[in-house]
Parts: structure tokens; sequence; C-alpha cells
DNA sequence: CGGACTATTGAGACTCCTCAACTAACGTGG
DNA sequence: CCACGTTAGTTGAGGAGTCTCAATAGTCCG
């Protein structure tokens, strides 16, 4: 069998799923899922359901957007190729993120599947249509683009950072948020080294030997290439702290 | 008399203004005015204009946030003081620019004028029942919203590059298409040395030194130190195209 | 005309990038 | 089931670029 994709509090639950912090609540500072259950169901009737294998574009930059998607399970990348060859990811995208945000009718990233994906696709016109009847639902799109704004941030001042061993070090850390596995627990690591370097704005090589310190220093320990355990918490926290 | 801002299409306009590439339109790739002349009424009804010299922090990063802020005229500085003592500019904040989406209730970034500056100060409260009321409305803050997001992953690539001078290249080039500037006019720098540096994650000596460089190449000439004239379009935009 | 801040220039250390060779893992087809 | 080819990952050596520290010049304000 193969990987499935831990998928907290999906299970049973029909109709797409969306995570953020909205912007106007003051108590309980961590993400909460933005739709309720009517809310839900309204967009199911209007979603369709489309499964990718790993390694599938879903779009490409410069194609016309029809659709928004909702990532049910599965991880999704998001990136540009630089007319230099290069390749910037601009985000990984997790169970409850959205994707398919165009600029003037017209998608901006690739998407590419990472591991086997399951979205749901929202027409682009049905969904505006429902938002000038639900303003509700509407703001609960604006929480999640605001969101999203806020992981924009955050990345541009993980990639700031001159130290290749932090980079890494805040990724990792943004994996364990995902994967809501236990203290203590390998922590999975679904993209290639090749992806992190991509994302962290490091050469494949500078990802490696970043890893390889971090595991001699005793602060991870790489179970295999797509799984680590953090060892030492304190030192681990400093390290992707110490911006 | 002081420096004043140009202030394109502001003048006699009531109300606030917006500026944006929809997400939806094809027509036309350029960014364009988002409020209709009636919505610019109503939120000028639930508006206050403020005004601040330069420097004046407009508030800092933990506060409760109670309004959005559209920029009228004048140039801020969105910006976090990071563990290390270093400084990320998240972004500059020019005339039609929003700012004050917070999270939890709470501003991520410190605001700060960097020249005099007019804002329209909307209390949030107010305007999430305007939302309620004018769907319309909402999206054009949602357009708004993915607008900025995707500035936020421009700024990504840029700071991404490896050389100095292509990155202020960059700079350069989105103060020249702010400014509004005819060619071959001198390009205004309203901000520091320092703050360039923090913006692009560049010591304040290299973003001397990569200037130095392209006015001896010839490619740009520094008027003065908040003025810099394009010599060489050619080289300049192959420059600061080759991501 | 000070005084404080901003900007510029120089020298050395450090880190990452590039190139290159090599090993490991994976998947396919015989 | 194994051999092979392809992709992903690892390690080493050398070079390019920025960062830091330090000292100096310039600018803006009161």
């Amino acid at each position: 069998m193969k990987r499935v994709t831990v998928d907290t509090s999906m299970a049973g639950v029909a109709g797409p799923s969306l995570l953020a912090v909205p912007f106007l609540q003051r108590a309980g500072s961590g993400p909460v899922q933005l739709f309720s259950d009517a809310q839900r169901q309204l967009l199911a009737s209007h979603a369709s359901v489309r499964v990718f294998p790993a390694r599938t574009v879903i779009y490409r930059a410069g194609a016309p957007a029809e659709a928004l998607f909702i990532v049910g399970s599965g991880v999704v990348k998001s990136f540009r190729d630089l007319p230099s060859g290069r390749r910037r990811i601009a985000t990984f995208l997790f169970p409850r993120d959205l994707f398919g945000l165009a600029e003037a009718g017209r998608y901006v990233n690739t998407l590419q599947a990472i591991t086997p994906v399951r979205v749901h696709q929202l027409d682009i016109h049905a969904l505006t249509e429902l938002f000038e009847r639900d303003a509700a639902l509407e703001f609960q799109f604006l929480c999640k683009a605001v969101h999203v704004l806020r992981e924009a941030q955050h990345h541009n001042i993980i990639v700031g950072r001159r130290d290749a061993g932090g980079r890494v070090a805040m990724l990792i850390r943004l994996l364990e948020k995902q994967s809501a596995a236990a203290r203590g627990e390998p922590v999975p690591i679904p993209m290639s080294r090749s992806d992190i370097g991509n994302y962290l704005g490091l050469s494949l090589e500078a990802v490696v030997r970043a890893s390889g310190r971090l595991e001699r220093q005793g602060i991870v320990e790489f179970v295999d290439r797509h799984h680590v355990r953090i060892i030492d918490r304190r030192r681990f926290d400093a390290l992707a702290s110490n911006v």
C-alpha cells in the first residue's frame, strides 16, 4: 500500500475544508476550520473532486484560470521556472490549503502534485456568483487569502537567513506542524532534496550538507530520506527561531 | 517646501482608492482602480483621514488591530525586527496600497512612515459589517489581498537572487513603476540605503557597492542619493529580468 | 556650528555555489 | 527475479560573493 497522507479531521466530512487564522478573532491563536457545515455542503454541491497521481502537473503558469482548488489530501508544490533556469518554489500546499488564485484571468505559478493528491475543484465563475449571494462565505476566502499572505511573508523571512542550517530547521518545523506527528515521532518529508533547495533558496548540495550538519550535531536524526526525528528540541527551536 | 509625493489621479477624488490586478479580468494586464465612485463614497463616509509626519510609527507589531488603512499619499514601510537584531522589510506601501490586515486580532508587522503620509483609516468592525451588506465591495478587498500576495511572491523571487546588482535593479524598477516618471527622468528613491538593504536581504554596504557598480557600468546614474536615472535601458532590463 | 545620523570605502573571514565524480534508490522490462 | 537504466542523493575541491568590522566622509537638524 502506498503512502497515505494523514488527514486529521476530514474523514467522513462532506465537502472542502479551509484552514486559517482569521484576522478578527482574538482567542486561540492557532489556525481553525473556516467553513461551517452548511458552507461546506454548499461548496460541495458546486465542487468536483479530482484525484492526481504523484508528479502530475495540475496546471501550468500562464494557463487560463478557470477554477480554484482546495487540497483534500496529499501535498502539492507551487513554483515558477525562471529565465535563468532556476526554479523557485513559492509554497508547498497541504490539506485544507487553497490554490488557484489567478491574476488577470491567468494562473501565475505551475502546480504539481508531490504525493498522490485529492483536490476539490471549484469553478471560478460559479464561486464568484456564490460570493454575491453569500458574503459570509466570501469572507472566509478573504481570511484565507490574508493567511496565505502571512505565510508568504514568513517564507520571505526564512529565505532571508544566511545560514543553511537555520533554513532547513525552519522547513522541518513547518513540516512538523503539518504532519501533526506526536513529539518524538519522525516527521515525514514528502518532497525531494531538490524541492527543498528550490523552496529555501539553496542548492541541492547545500541542503544535503546542512542536513548532515544538523544530524552530526545531534539536533535531528534522519530515519530515512523522507523522515526526520527531532532529537534535541531545545537546540532545534533555538536554531529555527534565531532568525 | 517639503517633498510632495506624486499622486497621479487621486487629486479631487473623494474617498480611498485601491489599486490591483483583479484575478478575473482578462483584458489589459495592468493594475486598475478597484472601487467604483459609489464605493469610494461609501467607504469615505466610514473612514477618517489621518496625516503622519515622516518617521512616525503608525502602529507596532502585536498591537490590537482596530483599523485597516489605505495609503492616500506618501510612502510607508512594513517591517519586523527579528530576534537576531536584523530587520526585515516586508514591503513598501505606496498610494492606493492597503495595510493593516491582521492575524487573530493583532497586527503582524510594524508600520512606519518614510515620507509624510496621508492615509484613510477604516474601522475594522464597521468594514466587516459593510462586507455583510455589500459583497461587491468585499470582493474588491479580496482582489487586493490576492494582488498583495502576488507581490509578496515576487519579493521572494527578488530576495532569492544571488547577485546584489540584480536585486538593486529590481528595486529601482519597482520604484520606477510607482513613480510614474517619464522615461529618462530620474526615479525618486524615498527610502534610505539601510531600508533598501533590509528589503533586499543585503547589508547596507552591499547595497552601496552594488549601486556604485551599476553606476560605473553606465547602466544607471545617481543624480543624488534619492534620485536615480536609468541610462542604458536595455542592459538595465536585462539585469532586472535575468532572475 | 555642533551633533547625530546616513552613506561610503577598505580588508579579511566566512559561507554558499559550481563543477565533477560517485553512490544509492527506484522502476521497468526481459 | 534479476539486470539495467534513470533519477535522486552524497561527497569533495575550488572559486565567487557577501558579511562583518572598522575607519572616514557626507548630510540633515536644531
